[in-house]
DNA sequence: GTACACCTTTACGTTGCGTCAATGTCAACA
DNA sequence: TGTTGACATTGACGCAACGTAAAGGTGTAC
């Protein structure tokens, strides 16, 4: 039986551009040529091409697999022992790269981290400025200076897991707040949870707790619009309840 | 601080080709060039081939490399775990190779031991007809076809390791006999050791052992000249002095 | 002025084919 | 016997990342 390029090829899995290529670098020369120029594979031939393919798979060069197959007497054991070891080499040096990018993605992800922290220390920035714009005047005004610097370096001086449990915290007094609200008794005990909860976020940025003050701030949440605006944004009413909650909870109602 | 091609790359480890192959297809392209249309590079360009050459070591492609340093918001730790998971495939298939390889080798060398075996085979066989052509027709008139025949089995069944002690005691009672000749006494300690080690060789090879049988071999070594040549050939008259130790030790000597 | 090191562009070689392109051939069917 | 469609041929470019000439222009030091 004879085989063109194309039969060959679909017999052993390979395009008839690859044997095309192989009769080029004398790796695999057919049988014979008709007359047209086509080329015609024997069984031999047949033969070699599973040789080839054999160490092909193996991952040796055709120049490699062609000196092999080729020279009756070469040491196929000593051949495959030099491949092993490249194999090995190569390996190897692929273990490195591995490594090298783990080592390059771990500073990447800790410069991720160091981002996060940038951006929490700019989190905490953003909000001083915020509280500065809107109630700086006054309450350097009304605390004094020392006390507001005081408080936001405070602020600043957060660790981010501190910065987050003063976010949340406020979260969970609002909810609070609006429970106690819905009751409607501002000495019930969720308002007094409530007022508690807020004398507790306060002490994250208020170095001094004294009734007086926390009264006091309480009063400004009523008569400063944009704390009012604040608290009411929801519930029309609450900035005055906390108020009133404070009030008692600080024995100041009286 | 301006650099051309040449200077820039022995700064950065890399020959100018590489150099204008970075400018060619746009990684690395010089802060400006002079009138002669040299390239000249700046502080920045200098930065930007240090980050090139991270990547590259990590095995990026140099396409790849160029999204990456090209594009500012472009993700490198998802690059890079990209990367990652592709040295990761290589990696699999590579030690999938290198077990190919060994299971190849492991039948190679398996052949190996056969083609071992067979030479070894052939050994034993070449032995057999040079000894037929040699001493076959005598042997067989004085033996006996039988005992020939018989003897040529008993090399034939040998093991390998049979073969190689019965080759091993061969060269052992050459020199064990060197040494007793050069006592001069065949009724020596040496010489009758050689004796004994002679009648072992002989069990080699001969079914049944007779202290006549023994005695006629060592007189065939003196009267057929092809032995006298052999055992003659480093110390003229070697085989008269293996014949009259084995003619003492077979109590054959009177 | 000249020597010598350095620069430029152009282009081929590397590996193992894939993929056109232009063109010729075989086998079967109408 | 002509046509058609599947197949064949050679030739060429492309891929990745440069190495390596070749042919010719520059910079600089003596």
């Amino acid at each position: 039986m004879e085989y063109t390029v194309q039969k060959l090829g679909r017999l052993a899995g390979v395009s008839a551009r690859t044997l095309r290529y192989y009769d080029e670098i004398g790796l695999l020369k057919p049988a014979r040529t008709n007359s047209a120029g086509y080329r015609l594979y024997g069984p031999a031939e047949v033969d070699r091409l599973q040789q080839i393919l054999f160490y092909r798979e193996l991952g040796l060069s055709l120049e490699r697999i062609k000196e092999i197959i080729t020279a009756p007497s070469f040491d196929r054991a000593a051949a495959l022992r030099e491949h092993r070891r490249q194999l090995l080499a190569r390996k190897e040096q692929l273990d490195l790269l591995i490594k090298n990018v783990d080592k390059s993605l771990a500073a990447l992800e800790g410069r991720m981290t160091m981002t996060d922290q940038e951006k929490f220390e700019g989190f905490k920035r953003e909000l001083i400025e915020e509280n500065e714009q809107k109630f700086g005047a006054e309450a350097r005004a009304k605390y004094g200076d020392a006390a507001v610097d005081r408080s936001n370096e405070m602020l600043m001086g957060m660790t981010k897991e501190q910065y987050d449990r003063f976010v949340q915290l406020g979260e969970e007094l609002m909810q609070t707040l609006k429970a106690a609200f819905a009751t409607g008794d501002p000495a019930g005990e969720l308002a007094q949870k409530a007022a508690d909860m807020h004398r507790q976020w306060l002490a994250f940025t208020w170095p001094h707790y004294s009734k007086e003050a926390h009264a006091g701030l309480a009063q400004m949440y009523v008569d400063d619009e944009r704390f009012t605006a604040y608290y009411d944004q929801d519930q029309p009413g609450l900035a005055k309840f906390l108020r009133d909650a404070i009030l008692i909870y600080t024995g100041m109602a009286n």
